[in-house]
DNA sequence: CAATAACGCTACTAATATTGTAGCATCGTT
DNA sequence: AACGATGCTACAATATTAGTAGCGTTATTG
């Protein structure tokens, strides 16, 4: 799958919005859950696979070089960690965490 | 896909947590976008299927039934809007308009 | 210093998801 | 009754992801 890069034509846009290019990123198997998992702090390889619970080796390295390319996480001696793009980006989704559990109790609340 | 249910197992996950049940759902092509251009005003399905601009009407409905029955998403006398519960989703969403901007820029910058 | 183990990752096939197109059934208009 | 628009389904073609095996390299151990 190519690159979601802001500017040019992504899968489902070709406007060239950023917006659009973040929305296809963010709307990849697992692009979400890796930001999510290397909040926490960085983590080598097949200490990222772990945190994944069920991620395949090849999907997280193409996911990963991808991240890389967008400037959303870096490789370094410790293994990989995320940018400071990357961190503000985090930062805006981690109200998910806790509204996840409010989204929860709504849907629970409907099957009584 | 069977439907990442908050507290069952999901895509990637077996833990039931609702976060893993959420990243889950807008890892999914498209259901971020549905989101993200339902948040205007309501709009009918060839209306919604416009403002996605390449979503084909077996996913876009696909897409919709599951948004529906996840409480996000609500099917009224005027088309499909957001529920409540969506737009609280949205709102955490929203600043990501903005930052894709930035992000954009820091793309760029490193290809000077 | 050989043997072992762990690591980062690639290769490859099977399974699954998405696209793309055509078109059906229903409804309101003319 | 004919027409167009709408909501959606069906289905084959294509693209993505899962799953598993294992290669090459670098510690670590004995």
């Amino acid at each position: 799958m190519s690159l979601p890069m802001p500017g040019e034509q992504v899968r489902g846009s070709n406007t060239g919005k950023p917006i659009m290019a973040l929305l296809d990123l963010l709307g990849r198997t697992w692009a979400l859950g890796i930001i999510w998992q290397l909040n926490q702090d960085s983590a080598t390889f097949r200490e990222l696979q772990n945190r994944c619970e069920q991620i395949s080796p090849s999907l997280l390295n193409t996911r990963l070089k991808e991240l890389k390319v967008l400037k959303l996480v870096e490789s370094t001696a410790n293994g990989y960690k995320l940018t400071v793009t990357g961190q503000e980006l985090f930062s805006i989704m981690s109200p998910l965490g806790e509204w996840s559990l409010h989204w929860a109790s709504q849907i629970k609340k409907d099957n009584i």
